[in-house]
This record gives C-alpha cells, sequence and structure tokens, in this order.
DNA sequence: CCTTGAGTTGAAGTCCACTTCAACTCACAC
DNA sequence: GTGTGAGTTGAAGTGGACTTCAACTCAAGG
C-alpha cells in the first residue's frame, strides 16, 4: 500500500543520481525507510522533497536554506498541496530579483556596447556628450541608486 | 605617463581581492608589470579586463571561457571600444537564455502555486482538467519541445 | 636610517555540491 | 540455491573560485 521506491528508482523518476540522494539524506534534506537487509526505501512524498529541492537550486537557493525550508513543512501530516506552493513561493522574490538584475545586465550591457566603456551603470552618466547618451533602450536605471554594490561602480578609464 | 597601478590601488578601483587579481593572473586573465623590487604594476586597461571578467561572471561564464575571450583581443594594439563591445555582446545570447529560463521557471511556478504539484513543465498537462488550465500568465512552453531535461519531467505522485 | 604598511611567494585550506572508490551485502529471477 | 545487478558504507577525490598562511621583501614618509 505505501508503495515505497528503492534508491535506483528514486534517481531514474527524479533524475537525481543516488550518490546525490543518499548526500541529500545526509544533509537531512530527505529520509527514507530501510529494509531488514539495510536499503533505504522512499515514501512517494519524497519524489516531491527532490523535485522541491531542484527548482530550488534553479532559483539559486544553497542546500542548506533548502534544508531549513523543508524543515518547515508540518511533521505530523502528509505536506498538502497548499504547503508546497507555500514554500515555492516563497522562492519568488529572489527569482525575481535574480531575473531583475541579469535583465538590467543585459540592458545595460546593450547600452554600453556602443561605447565599449565596460563601466555599465556609470558609462551614461561619465560621458555626457557621448553620441549614444539618453537615447535608445538600454543603460536605464531601475534602482533609485544603487549605491550598494561598489564592484564595478568606479571609474574604469 | 603611463600611470600604472600598484595591487592595492587596482583592487580598490575594482573592488576585486589583491589574492584575487593574483588568481586571475595565474590563469592568464590579467597580467602584469614588474618594478625592480618585484612588485605588480598594472597598466589602466587592467581595469578593463577586470570589468569584463566580473561581468561576465554575472553572466555566467567560467574564467576558463573569460579567458578563451580574453585572448581573442588583438596583442598588437590597445583594446578598442568596439574590441570591448564585441566581447561583451559574444555574452548576450548565453544571458538571455539563461533569462529565458529563470523566467520560464517564475511563471511554472506561478502557475503551480494553486495546485503545488512542483512538476512543472508537466502539471498542466497532466490535469487537463484543473481549474488552472489554460489561463493566465503561468506554464507556457516556450520552446517547441523540450525534451532535452528529463530532470522533473516525470510524473511525481 | 628606520619603521610601517603594502607587496611577494608557494603551499595549503575552504566551501559547495557532489562523485568515486573499495569492499562488502541484498534481493530476486531462474 | 545461486548468480547478478542493485544497494551499503566511510573516506577520499573533484572542480571552480578563491582565501589564508608563513616567511619574507619593498617603498615611501619622517
Amino acid at each position: 500500500m505505501p508503495d515505497l521506491l528503492t534508491i535506483g528508482e528514486l534517481s531514474a523518476r527524479s533524475g537525481v543520481a543516488p550518490s546525490a540522494l543518499r548526500y541529500y539524506e545526509r544533509l537531512g534534506l530527505i529520509r527514507a525507510d530501510r529494509t531488514g537487509g539495510n536499503q533505504r526505501r522512499y515514501a512517494r512524498v519524497e519524489l516531491r522533497r527532490v523535485a522541491f529541492i531542484r527548482i530550488s537550486q534553479q532559483v539559486g537557493v544553497s542546500l542548506d536554506e533548502i534544508r531549513e525550508a523543508l524543515d518547515s513543512l508540518p511533521e505530523a501530516r502528509t505536506p498538502s498541496p497548499q504547503d508546497w506552493a507555500r514554500l515555492s513561493a516563497s522562492w519568488r522574490s529572489r527569482l525575481n530579483e535574480r531575473i531583475r538584475l541579469l535583465t538590467k545586465l543585459r540592458d545595460d550591457l546593450d547600452g554600453c556596447i556602443g561605447c565599449g566603456c565596460l563601466s555599465l551603470q556609470r558609462c551614461t552618466l561619465n560621458n555626457p556628450e557621448d553620441t549614444l547618451a539618453g537615447e535608445g533602450p538600454g543603460a536605464r536605471l531601475v534602482l533609485p541608486r544603487p549605491t550598494d554594490d561598489p564592484t564595478l561602480a568606479g571609474s574604469l578609464s
């Protein structure tokens, strides 16, 4: 009735290597029952946990944070669709932020391709007389003032 | 006249740790002249190279590939803005692909939040009678047939 | 001169997410 | 009952991108 999966079956169905599944178990991300002969047997819910792990990794979340998130699932009952939805939703802003940063990087690159200045975030400010300044689709500042990231903010020539 | 930078100055102006700059040099990403006392002195063009390295890393390119790209710069003359523009442009499709994947992931997440199925790419297909199916902004397949990624494509329940 | 902060080196360490290995044991079809 | 493919363990290895360390030298102001 419980219809348990071997590690090979879970691996095949999740696309995650057995060694990775054992690693996840060591980190407390998933769990397994054991047969009399000490082999792992996974409940079907572990399939969802693995799916959540892989999705979260794509979002850019570390295994440590994923573990924390999974720890917030109710222990008493099988997690409901709403439980999973809550966890997934918790990565939304992170995902949006990553998308926003990459999009901004792309736009800045587009905007800077004409001048080749590579300074991004600054080239139009540093070259107010530039023929490309203030036109076209590129290099718009999205944030009020990105003073938080000094990495590439300095002058470069 | 050449106005060379010490490693500390390059570090301060690029936001990259001195140890990282030495590491980049070992990998052949940047170069430095030496003083009589064997200290590094960087030409200003290295500032651009470091900027290009950090930008490329944000795009998700490995140092090895960045080195290859930098190797394609002309050795005879100082790289022109057009040279830098060409290199930056070479990451464009990669950046677009990353943005596309993350955006798709977000839309899939949004689309799946109602059902909590976590299968993504498949939930609407697997649940044609789902009240959420076929509407809203989520879970649209962008590629003709993403058969390439079996990772989470299997059934999950 | 001399002090002091900045710079030099190679080797080793770190962190993350795994994979590989050797030496076993289990489960199941025949 | 036996062969075989699947599973077990802890320890060690991998790869990328650095950082840290110890032991030393350089450069520049007072």
